[in-house]
DNA sequence: TTAAAACCTCAAGTTAAGTTTAGGTCAATA
DNA sequence: TATTGACCTAAACTTAACTTGAGGTTTTAA
């Protein structure tokens, strides 16, 4: 038995273990640990200690980050997994519905913005009065103003 | 004439002429100012005055931005732009070309992304070692690690 | 003409999502 | 057993893209 498998099976895995198996950095899961995203306990000498389902949370958290949803959505909706059993595949999926659609959104967003710039950069006009670029119903957008942002020039 | 039109023909706008009209801050000019991203130049009291396409400039700004392009790629994209005269229809249809493939590319991101999650998460096994959120040669994703994050937990 | 509104500069503050550093302790191995 | 590598905390630093504040000047309008 080799020392990870050792440590797999006792379900205790080391801070370093989790950062190499996860591809974050040991800082970075003190941090997701202070934000309350993640779980430890410590041993005697006051060292974090992991359960293994860990690695998913931090999988999940990845996940969503690439999916453009901040750490603040994130943690409210982790909130929404048990606390005392560890997370059944009922739970994660319910998760991953809930920003699936998100995902769905941005993406549609895109396509708005890239069916917006077709028709008024692409052709070099820019003429914004007939055509904003940015339009006050979506939501989506960055910016706040969401007014046509040139009528002439 | 209104002041407003007044304005437009002397093609000698104020900031917060071109706060209100870009739908941006003062304080944001002055800081797109300070990076090189628009100009203006002084009348007898010190005061920004500009030439009516800025409304135009800060429009493809807020634009890009709005496709995930950073100021500093934004800055990098301009400079192509002509110094000495007024940009034309031609000129801004360049830049629209450069960032609507960089959208396309994005957009095709996302898309994969949602394949994956729907393959991973979605059915609730997140069985990583098969399917791989994170794939190594996909190079929009914000991770660094690009590894298979979990092979069991 | 005078007060309010708009402008100016420069420096410091803000938020997100971490990373780095410093100064020390714990654990694994030669 | 000694030493090296892994860990600990707390605070400061980083980057992007702005925003706010302080203290002073210019314009505009009653």
């Amino acid at each position: 038995m080799t020392v990870q498998q050792k440590k797999l099976t006792e379900a205790n895995l080391t801070v370093g273990y989790v950062a190499k198996r996860s591809g974050v950095k040991v800082s970075t899961l003190h941090f997701y640990e202070n934000k309350g995203l993640i779980r430890s306990w410590r041993n005697n000498g006051n060292q974090r200690r992991y359960k293994p389902d860990v690695l998913r949370r931090v999988a999940v958290i990845k996940a969503a980050q690439a999916m453009g949803i901040t750490l603040e959505e994130i943690i409210q909706t982790l909130a929404a997994l048990p606390e005392q059993r560890t997370p059944t595949q009922k739970d994660w999926s319910a998760l991953s519905k809930q920003w699936q659609a998100q995902l769905d959104e941005r993406i549609a967003y895109m396509q708005r913005l890239r069916q917006r710039v077709d028709g008024c950069i692409g052709c070099g006009c820019l003429s914004m009065s007939k055509c904003p670029i940015y339009n006050k119903d979506d939501h989506l957008g960055e910016t706040q103003s969401g007014a046509i942002l040139l009528e002439r020039d």
